[in-house]
DNA sequence: GTCTTAATTCTATGTTTGTCGAAATAGCGT
DNA sequence: ACGCTATTTCGACAAACATAGAATTAAGAC
């Protein structure tokens, strides 16, 4: 039973480290049907072992999903997941403060 | 010289753990000429060491920023970089994607 | 079954983190 | 200067993390 808090600590932190944060963006800029783990591996050009462990620290915060295609997997990333997520700092985190409406506003007037 | 991805790492990493979750969302909720360190100590219930080493996790962040007023120390939240960071996310990290338009959208509409 | 490819799990090692009591520092009042 | 309060820094320790080579599992082709 992990709380809210739990949960959004341990999707951040999962997204607190440049490789993962790599591999994430190879995965969001592959196909939607999921990146092969090996191409990962050759474009990123880290060990296959360090790979999958970034990988399952992704996965297990939910970040990333699985599938499997015949000897490959294939990794996609999850956008609701990633979207409560930010949705998260601002809403559970961040709400109810003084300076409550930001500099800028989240995401919709960037220009 | 650390470059974007690092320091989006680092700072993502910093609010990867629950305690220092709870703690920006206290200085969040207090005064917008920062919170005191005794403040967040005695309502989040936790060593005043164990406290200073997270705010300062958060400060070398940047997530936080810290102001001297007299014999305490007033933390505040940064929104500005707090707002970079989210915008980091769906803008350098996950942009190009073919799943790109995410479910609902980062902020604007969720009613 | 054997071979090959894809990827993970095992094992080991060094590094970083989290925790917190004790000691040190900073500022203010007297 | 002295005492008092607020907060940090030091020191120690266990736990978790990052890395990567070696061994293993999984699936398909023959």
């Amino acid at each position: 039973m992990t709380g809210r808090v739990e949960q959004a600590a341990e999707r951040l932190k999962a997204l607190g480290h440049p490789v993962r944060l790599a591999i994430l963006r190879r995965v969001v800029q592959g196909p939607e049907a999921g990146t092969p783990a090996g191409e990962l591996q050759s474009r990123l050009d880290i060990p296959a072992s360090t790979l999958s462990h970034h990988l399952a620290t992704l996965a297990d915060a939910g970040l990333v999903q699985v599938a499997r295609e015949g000897t490959t997997l294939r990794y996609r990333a999850d956008f609701g997941v990633l979207h409560a997520l930010t949705d998260y700092i601002w809403q559970d985190c961040c709400a109810g403060g003084a300076a409550e409406p930001p500099p800028t506003s989240p995401c919709c007037d960037r220009d």
